[in-house]
DNA sequence: CCTTCTAAAGCATTCGATTGCAAAGGGGAA
DNA sequence: TTCCCCTTTGCAATCGAATGCTTTAGAAGG
C-alpha cells in the first residue's frame, strides 16, 4: 500500500519525544517562528535522518490547497505548444506548484470531462491553450470558480485573463515587409476562424491591406481547415486557382506556409522567384527549410511563462483583476521573400 | 480556501438521509455490489444534482494511492521528447492517472530534489527520459521503492525497466544504406558518450564497419558535446580537418546532422553531391530541409506509450519483472544520400 | 414459530498534516 | 513576592473518503 519508508510527522515526534504539532510547525516555514530554535534544530535533523517528506495529500486535504495546476494543450508534440508548456513548467515549479498536463488532442474524453477530473484533484487553476473563440469550457471553469488563464489563443469575450501574441500587429509586420519589397497582390492563407489566432491574423491582414491602400480584389483570403501542411497545401491550390497573379502569400502559421511550399512546388512555381511566402510563429527548423522561411517570430516560451505568472498571482491574491497580456512578435526576414 | 461548491460525500448523505459510508460504497465501482440498486440510483442522482466530484486528496490519503505519475524530460520543447510525453499522457490518462511533468532542462533544482518533491506528492511511479548511462537518480528511486521506467535512454546496468529504440540496429541500417550506395569512407558524428543513445549508436557504427569489412582508419568518429546543431557543426569541422576524404557521415541525431549541413555549406561542400549525410530520429520537418534528410525513423510517441504501459503494469501487479523493450527503427531515404 | 442466513446499511476508526485553543514555564515589572 | 505576559509546547478537532465490523431487517428453511 504505502511505500516502505514513508516517514510521518508522528514518527519524528515519537523519536524526539515531542508532540506532532510541534514537528509540523517546526517544518513549516510560516509557523516556524512559534518554535524554539534548538527544538527546530533537533526536529530538522531527525527529519533528515528518517528521510521525511510531507504527505502532500494529507496537507492538501487539511488546507484545501493542492499546489497543483492543470494545463490543456491541443497537442503536446506540436512545436508551437511544447515551448509554452516548458515556459509554464519553469515558472510554476519555481513557485512550488506541480503541473499536470492534458493532451487534449490524443484524449478520448471531452475537455469537460478532463476538466472535472482535474477539479477532483483539486487543481488550483488551469491554463488553457485549447480554447476556440467561443468556448464553453471557459464558462464551465468560471462556474466552478476555478482560476483560468488562456494562452496563445484568446476567446472573443474577455471573461478571463489571457496571454497572447499581437496577432494583428504580426500580420502588419509581414505585409509592410512585402509592401516594401514592392508586392501589391498579396494573398492570405487564413487559419481556422474559430480560433482567435486565425481570426485576428485574418483581421490584421484586412486592416493592413486597407491601411496600405491595396486593392481588396487583388488580395484574396482562403481559410485553411486546420494548422497543418496538408490544409496549407489545399488552401494554396485554391488561392492559386482563384487569383493566379498574386506575387506573395502570407500564411497564418508556419506549417501552413510549408504546405504552401509543397503546393507551389507541385505547381511549378519557385519561392521566392515566382512568389514570396511569409509564415507565422517561427517554429524550430523553419530556418533550415528550402528556402529558409521569412516569418513572424513569437516567443512561445515567454507566452507560457507569462501565463504561469498570471495564474500564480490569481491563485495567490484572489482579488487580482482579470488581465490580458499581449506580447509583441517580430519579423524575421530570411529567403522566402524577395523584391518584386 | 476550498472552492465554493465542493460537494462532499457527507452532504449527499444528509440530502438523502443515508450514511456517508453508503454513499462512498455506492459511488465506488468496486464496492457498489454491497448496496441496493435503488439506493445506488438515488445516490447517483443526488451526486449529479449537487455536482459531486470526489476529493482526490482525501482518497489518496486513505488509500495511499495518488493515481499520479511523474515524467522527467531533459527538454519538453525538444521535438524528440515532446512526442514521448504525448504518448505517455495518452496511455496513463486512459488508466486514470494524471501526469506531472518535470522539465529538468530549465529547472534550477537538481533532479534529486525534483524526485523528492514528487515523492512527497506520493507519485506512484516515474518515467525518466533524462538518465545518463550511469545515473545515480535510478539508484535513488530504487531505494525509495519507487517504480521506474526509462524511456529513450537506458542506463548501462539494467536495474530497471526501459523502452528504447534499437540504436545499434538503426546505425546498421544507415551504414548498410551508404555501403550499398558505394560509400567506403564513412565518418560518424557521435553523440555524447555518457548517454546510452550516443554510446550505443557509436557502438553500432563500429560493429557495422567491422561487419562490412571497412577500413577503420577511413571511418573516423568524432564525439559531439551535445545533441545540438552547434555541436554538430563543430564536430563536422573537426572530422573534416581529420579526414577530408570521407564521402559520407552518419550523425547520431538529426540536429547534429543539420549542424553538419551548416558546417559543410560553410566549407563549400554540397550535400549530397560532395558528401552524403544520414541523421537519426526523423524529427518533424527534416523532410523539408534542403536537401531533405535521409534518416533513421524512431516512433517517439510509441516509445512513450510503451513506457507508460510498462509503468502502469509495474504499478498494478507489483510482482512484474523488470523488462526492457527495444523497438525497431526504420530507414527513411530522402535526398541527403547519393550513389557514389 | 423459531432459527439461520444473507443482503443492505450504519457506525466508528483511520490516513497524515494543520491549526485554534489551552497550558506550562520563565522573565520582568510593580 | 505577586501578578501578568510572552514564548514555547501540548491537546484535540478537522479535512473527506475508505473500510472492517456491527446491526438490522427480511427471507428462507426446518
Amino acid at each position: 500500500m504505502q511505500r516502505v519508508g514513508a516517514t510521518t510527522i508522528k514518527q519524528i515526534a515519537e523519536e524526539l519525544g515531542v508532540h506532532p504539532s510541534t514537528v509540523s510547525r517546526a517544518l513549516n516555514p510560516s509557523t516556524r517562528r512559534l518554535i524554539g530554535k534548538d527544538t527546530i534544530e533537533r526536529i530538522e535533523q531527525a527529519a533528515k535522518k528518517l528521510g521525511y517528506y510531507p504527505n502532500a495529500a494529507a496537507a492538501s486535504l487539511r488546507t484545501g490547497r493542492s499546489k497543483l495546476i492543470g494545463v490543456f494543450l491541443p497537442d503536446i508534440s506540436n512545436p508551437v505548444f511544447s515551448p509554452i508548456l516548458s515556459g509554464i513548467a519553469e515558472v510554476t515549479s519555481e513557485a512550488g506548484f506541480a503541473t499536470i498536463v492534458a493532451d487534449v488532442g490524443t484524449e478520448s474524453r471531452s475537455q469537460t470531462e478532463m476538466m472535472f477530473e482535474l477539479v477532483a484533484r483539486r487543481v488550483e487553476g488551469l491554463i488553457l491553450a485549447t480554447v476556440s473563440r467561443n468556448d464553453k469550457l471557459v464558462q464551465q471553469c468560471m462556474s466552478e470558480g476555478l482560476p483560468v488563464v488562456l494562452v496563445n489563443r484568446a476567446e472573443s469575450q474577455m471573461r478571463v485573463s489571457s496571454v497572447t501574441s499581437d496577432d494583428a500587429y504580426g500580420m502588419r509586420l509581414a505585409i509592410d515587409h512585402l509592401h516594401q519589397l514592392g508586392h501589391r497582390r498579396i494573398g492570405h492563407l487564413a487559419g481556422p476562424q474559430n480560433l482567435s489566432t486565425g481570426y485576428l491574423r485574418g483581421k490584421g491582414f484586412n486592416e493592413a491591406i486597407i491601411a496600405l491602400g491595396l486593392d481588396p480584389s487583388e488580395t484574396p483570403v482562403v481559410e485553411c481547415s486546420a494548422y497543418t501542411r496538408q490544409a496549407g497545401a489545399i488552401a494554396m491550390n485554391t488561392l492559386l486557382a482563384q487569383k493566379p497573379h498574386v506575387t506573395a502569400v502570407v500564411a497564418s502559421n508556419d506549417l501552413v506556409a510549408l504546405g504552401a511550399y509543397d503546393a507551389l512546388q507541385k505547381a511549378g512555381l519557385k519561392v521566392p522567384d515566382d512568389i514570396s511566402v511569409v509564415g507565422h510563429n517561427d517554429m524550430p527548423l523553419v530556418d533550415m527549410v528550402h528556402p529558409p522561411l521569412s516569418t513572424i517570430r513569437i516567443s512561445h516560451r515567454e507566452l507560457g511563462r507569462e501565463a504561469a505568472r498570471l495564474l500564480m498571482s490569481e491563485i495567490n491574491h484572489d482579488g487580482s483583476a482579470r488581465r490580458s497580456i499581449v506580447l509583441a512578435p517580430e519579423l524575421v526576414v530570411r529567403s522566402s521573400t524577395r523584391k518584386l
